[in-house]
DNA sequence: TCGACAGTTAGCTAACTATCAAAATGAGTC
DNA sequence: GACTCATTTTGATAGTTAGCTAACTGTCGA
């Protein structure tokens, strides 16, 4: 769980998973999208690979990257339901729960 | 964004939120529940301020502090929706888009 | 086997993060 | 004003992360 937060906490990562949902890709392909060294590259897929956000598969001399949607869906929505977001629309503070001081909300 | 997932990239910022969900906490009630130092909490306490998960309010001598579920659901839920998530129930892999190239999925 | 290509690993630096103890700040109380 | 409590800031240290260049591994084609 913490592993998936922490590699979502790269824009750099992020956007692989964004380039990877428009399909797989390889490496190379997904490095030429960035301004970095492909050691760069290489350790942010393997942040990616750790938080078992992505699989590979090699094709020849190629390595290519596959997003793995569901580990990334359970991770988020799971979390997101602990929250019971997902079906609130706007909430401005929290839920005002019993057992709340009442203060005065400025927003 | 970033700043969003690298406060919940953290067991001891996320179980914080967690608390603050059943209502507002005042800093040391909060820190009460986990085994750090004070300054370790007020910390983590920055980092979620930093992201804008929470805000602060004085109650006399206390801090009281307020999960802002707006932003934490605006964040994750916008991230949660550029997926295409949030309805899927059991994807595997990638959705497979047109122009794919086909390779042997051994899953 | 050799050379070229695609990626990863190794080794390094700079910057950041987590943690603590101790000191400082802010807000009530006497 | 001085005292006390709650929280934050400061300063130090240890560990982690992002980034680089250089070197290595593995695959393909000749």
């Amino acid at each position: 769980m913490s592993s998936v937060f922490k590699a979502l906490s790269d824009p750099t990562r992020r956007r692989v998973l964004q380039l990877l949902r428009g399909g797989p890709m390889t490496a190379g392909d997904l490095a030429q999208h960035f301004d970095v060294s492909k050691p760069t590259m290489s350790a942010h897929f393997a942040v990616l690979k750790e938080a078992d956000l992505v699989h590979t598969e090699r094709s020849g001399k190629s390595i290519t990257y596959y997003l793995k949607l569901s580990v990334l869906e359970e991770a988020l929505m799971g979390f997101v339901h602990t929250f019971g977001l997902g079906s609130t629309a706007e909430v401005t503070s929290a839920p005002v729960p019993p057992g709340n001081r009442k203060k005065a909300t400025s927003t």
